[in-house]
DNA sequence: TCACCAATTAATGATAAGTTAATGACTTGA
DNA sequence: TCAAGTCATTAACTTATCATTAATTGGTGA
């Protein structure tokens, strides 16, 4: 889980940065605006902690733009001293998706943060299944097993990950990058493994059949289609 | 959206019940534990609002077996007078994905439904859908894939990208320039790439059909006529 | 008949994606 | 402890796709 703070100010962010880094949490910490939209486009972060009075850009601002820049969306929770419904409706109409007012319990922060990074974890619910046109793909999560019609597929780990996550995506296309991220974090290998990783995740999910579902969306990524 | 509310006191519920449903929400009501999870299982709800004071079942168990048993997890908002730091953490470890103590103002709740609701809508597709006379365009801008009269067209990027432009500014033409610099910025090819890509965009959009939508208009550029 | 504008077509080259084999780390079971 | 099996990664190679270029054709109005 990666997180983003941004915080203008110097005191509370080292604060936060000691208490936040001791959890099982990857902290990038920026103290402006602009620094963090930087980040927040050239890297994928889960969650984003921000503050709403910056030196440069107003935080609302920045809330939304992260919103819109994104490869993936992370969450978003304001940290602020401004505690009027107003400000409430303007944060959360600018894509809060928490709000925590100063002063507040570090603890009570390291609550939310879990509760609204646990949303995006990967094995929500232990079966996840897809039917259509006759074709029918099940996932056991905890028994890390597949099937397609019944039939159990033989996946590696890897290949495991990645139908797991084209069937939470379905009907959309999960990009290359993201895949790479969810695969492997911030050091993915060298080489271009993926590749490999869907020729033999292709192997055992379509050459026995007669359909094809997993497709390549040119320039973007790739898909399940019944 | 459809959200379920448990709530014991018939009070509460009652302000609840029409301060809410004067929102966009369809809301079902549950005064019981028993009754909230016979409903949270035969049926799918978005968000529930949960209060831990229930007269049969603690309210913690009762957001733990939501979790664990409907076929759609719903997203949880707790409600109650507990605030200390121990039941704040309690709830959420069992599970929610808000907490909100009591008393709390009614719009304030409002906003946090919306956040949390607002995440699940992401994941819907997101289309442009132009039809009359018979015919009929849909585009969907995040599978990157379009369809006439329910037939799926073989698009380039460019060729989805430019019919995407025809069909947000239909019924109006757009400009060759205007298309150029939607497609290239400010460096655009040295040649009239543009050219090309209507043409193999034509053959793709119009011409296993009967009638041809994309036309010229002269001096100017394209339009999209049904 | 000549400009002018647009449509058509084929060729080229770059980039993206697919295929395959080899390596080495790790696991499992004799 | 050794042998066999598994699998993630790497890299070389092949194939497919597609944007761009440029040359040609066709129609229209001055």
């Amino acid at each position: 889980m990666k997180i983003l703070l941004v915080e203008d100010n110097q005191t509370i962010a080292k604060q936060l940065v000691e208490f936040l880094s001791a959890q099982q949490w990857q902290l990038d910490y920026a103290h402006t605006g602009k620094l963090a939209l930087t980040l927040a486009t050239s890297n994928i972060y889960d969650l984003v902690l921000l503050d709403l009075n910056l030196p440069d850009i107003d935080g609302l601002e920045v809330c939304q733009q992260i919103k819109a820049q994104s490869e993936k969306i992370p969450a978003i929770l304001m940290l602020t001293a401004r505690d009027s419904f107003d400000d409430k409706a303007a944060g959360f109409g600018f894509g809060a998706d928490d709000y925590l007012t100063k002063p507040f319990d570090l603890r009570e922060l390291a609550l939310r943060c879990q509760a609204l990074t646990r949303r995006q974890q990967l094995h929500q619910e232990n079966t996840i299944s897809l039917a259509k046109n006759n074709s029918h793909l099940l996932l056991k999560i905890t028994e890390k097993s597949a099937f397609r019609d019944d039939n159990e597929l033989k996946l590696t780990t890897v290949g495991f990950t990645i139908l797991n996550l084209l069937m939470q995506h379905h009907p959309q296309p999960i990009s290359r990058s993201l895949l790479i991220h969810e695969l492997w974090g911030d050091s993915p290998p060298e080489s271009d493994a993926l590749k490999s990783h869907i020729y033999s995740l292709r192997q055992a999910l379509d050459k026995p059949f007669e359909k094809a579902l997993l497709s390549t969306v040119m320039n973007v990524g790739y898909k399940l289609s019944f």
